[in-house]
RNA sequence: GGACAGAUGGCCGAGUGGUCGAAGGCACCUGACUCGAAAUCAGGCAUACCGGGAACGGUAUCGUAGGUUCGAAUCCUACUCUGUCCGCCA
């Protein structure tokens, strides 16, 4: 969320970059809700130390003077009492309206309204060419028996598939490749957990607006299932003044859940949109002053997965009409798919400057000695793993409807070099 | 799931109704000593907000939310988490 003294301050600054992000978006209550709050703190304040005084006077008086004293004290307790009730209701309407708000964007990000005013930023590799008219992933993988929406529809519903086979170990053997390409790089291996608390969404900014967007347990502990591993990974460090040097680099594996609330008919055939996916994620705590750094430093390393593999990718800088909520500035990786003659965002790679760290608590100290101030968060895919998954069957197919895999995978597949009809 | 114990500053830990933002220790910072370091000594050292140029002053915060009281870290209730024992279980 953002800075309330700083909204506050520079307030038709801040919403006119607001604005440039589209989307409906009242503030209109804020200010007098502010100044209403500022006043009331001022009175409650002056009581309360009122208070204080004449208790510390009662503390040293005799019994019968206390006596005397106390109804008065009473009187005052209550009034303070009230209006400490109506600071904190005027607390809640301020802290539930900021929550709702979204990041100012970084003023390097361009201005647009859709997808159509993102920057493409690089390209790397090169399309490759077919002397056939190539298929579709989930053609390929129904064709050779790898693949099965069918009774994933009868045991789960839409958007669920199962995979079989060799197409089952490639998807594991993708999650170990990434894993190791980052450790390799410096980042620590967190296997995260799957289920997460109200206030763990709330940090990361998935909460309380797109509850819409999140499975929920039912019961009496309410839980939800996280839509990334940036959920519990960037809440790892929440409450707490981090005192090793930064940046602190993670990475995590883990499924995702998440309901596609809105996306109606969009993506219904594949693996490209689905109610559960695998993603390694990459997760940075960095001082301000390196954020940005890091950002170019991670979207590069989620970038070298895909070159490792062999597909052909550009990076993509979102415009402000097009960047996620919680985001500082985006850079999207998307991976060619020659079945579906298109890019498709493969990795989502964004600095969230200190946007989550105020929400979840999560401080360091430039220097020994020095007060704490929030850090920055980033995150990025590195990368969705089902969507690699489509990319490599898309582009390594032949003719006859087998698919070539990517040499970088081979020691992960146990002598498999290529996928062929089951059985 | 049942029983008991606990939750205090960056960390450890004392504190059972007022003089407690909170002893003591560790860590850290400054200074003295030293060629330098260690050790030692002296001082400093929570967070947020408000006022002030600053010194400083005020307010809140002792797991969370309520309650009792003139007054709560301290008493009461609920919840959360941690530990131990019992039961159950992959």
């Amino acid at each position: 969320m953002l800075d309330l003294k700083d909204v506050a301050k520079n307030f038709d600054a801040v919403v006119a970059r607001l604005t440039a992000r589209g989307g409906a978006l009242d503030l209109s209550a804020f200010q007098a809700l502010f100044a209403e709050r500022k006043r009331l703190y001022t009175v409650v304040e002056a009581e309360q130390a009122k208070r204080n005084k004449l208790n510390d006077e009662l503390a040293k008086a005799s019994p019968d003077e206390r006596k005397q004293r106390a109804a008065d004290m009473k009187a005052l307790s209550s009034a303070i009492k009230d209006q400490e009730g109506q600071l904190k209701a005027l607390e809640e309407k301020l802290t539930t309206l900021l929550y709702d708000v979204p990041n100012v964007p970084d003023e390097s990000v361009p201005v647009g309204a859709s997808a159509d005013d993102n920057t493409v930023v690089r390209t790397w590799g090169e399309k490759p060419t077919f002397l056939f008219t190539p298929k579709q992933h989930f053609e390929l993988g129904e064709q050779l028996g790898l693949l099965d929406f069918e009774r994933a529809a009868k045991v789960s519903g839409s958007r669920f598939a199962f995979l079989k086979g060799d197409l089952a170990k490639l998807e594991r053997a993708l999650v170990s490749f990434m894993i190791d390409q980052h450790t390799a790089k410096g980042y620590v291996e967190l296997l995260p957990p799957y289920l997460v608390t109200r206030a763990a969404m709330t940090g990361t900014g998935q909460l309380p607006k797109f509850e819409a967007d999140a499975f929920k347990t039912v019961g009496e502990h309410e839980l939800f299932l996280i839509p990334t591993a940036e959920v519990p990974v960037t809440n790892y460090h929440a409450d707490e003044i981090l005192e090793a040097p930064l940046p602190l680099k993670y990475c995590a594996f883990s499924p995702c859940f998440r309901a596609e609330a809105g996306a109606g008919g969009k993506d219904t055939r594949g693996l490209v949109r689905m109610h559960q996916f695998h993603k390694v994620e990459l997760v940075k705590f960095a001082r301000p002053d390196q954020s940005m750094a890091e950002l170019d430093a991670l979207t590069k390393d989620a970038c070298e997965i895909l070159e490792k593999l062999g597909l052909h990718h550009r990076v993509v800088l979102l415009c402000t009409g097009d960047m996620g909520f919680s985001s500082l500035k985006t850079f999207d990786i998307e991976v060619w798919l020659p079945g579906q003659n298109t890019f498709r965002e493969i990795s989502s790679c964004s600095n969230f400057g200190d946007f989550q760290a105020r929400r979840a608590k999560i401080r360091f100290r430039q220097n020994k000695g020095d007060k704490p101030q929030l850090v920055h968060t980033l995150n990025g895919s590195g990368l969705a793993i089902g969507r690699t998954l489509v990319a490599i069957l898309e582009n390594g197919q032949r003719e006859d409807g087998t698919v070539k895999l990517p040499e970088a995978l081979w020691p992960y597949l146990g002598g498999t070099k290529e996928l062929t009809a089951l059985r």
